[in-house]
DNA sequence: TTAGGTACTGTCAAAAATGTAAGTAATGCG
DNA sequence: CGCATTACTTACATTTTTGACAGTACCTAA
């Protein structure tokens, strides 16, 4: 939990707001988030493929960032009202169109490491 | 001080290992690393000035940001045998690299948010 | 009635990142 | 000597992120 007006959440927020680099890694910055959005560029997935993709992310990581990313708008959770439950998730248009930038991170890291 | 064993720690490098992605983002995600490097993209700056340019930032964390910077040979530390002190900051090829990256992280932060 | 499958939630603890405030070293100049 | 200048350090506190682990809700099928 975030506390309102702490110094530290303060001048996160005022980066955020006056620099598009910190608002774009704030949205795929999280430990799993690339990971998750690697395996989404790939198609629909749902919770249990993704948790087992991604063997070390425990299940409270994998949903907290699961929901920043829903929260951000990258992307979608599609529940099906079945038993049992089934969950989707599913990059949205905003999330596809990090694709690229996903990639060119990716390149740089492979031939800087 | 990163504790060498923690799961945490653990995570964290093997995330680095096998994805370029989170590599890249652990060398440019840093809370100041998008500030500085966007400035030092402008050309080689003194730490007075670096300072200056980015009022937010406390000494002891600007420091700590250049370290890593300088670490992940992403900058070059130059120091003039001077009284008083004089130092310069500079990106690398390595960081000079980065600038179309960074550009990209920064136009879609701005058209997104 | 009990077991099983799926996608979670809750609580607590550890670790990491960030911030506050004060202090330091070196030397030339008055 | 005492002061100014620059680029830091150091010790400590707070805040944030991440992890361990147990528990839950729902219905269905045996």
């Amino acid at each position: 939990m975030r506390k309102e007006n702490s110094t530290n959440t303060l001048n996160k927020r005022q980066m955020e707001m006056d620099c598009g680099m910190s608002y774009t890694l704030a949205a795929i910055g999280g430990r799993w988030k690339p990971a998750i959005l690697w395996r989404l560029t790939h198609g629909k997935l749902r919770y249990s493929v993704l948790r087992d993709a991604i063997p070390q992310v425990t299940e409270r990581m994998l949903v907290l960032q699961l929901r920043e990313l829903e929260k951000d708008g990258l992307i979608k959770r599609i529940v099906y009202a079945e038993v049992p439950p089934r969950v989707e998730y599913e990059l949205t248009a905003k999330g596809k169109s990090l694709t690229p930038i996903l990639q060119n991170l990716s390149d740089w890291g492979e031939k800087n490491r």
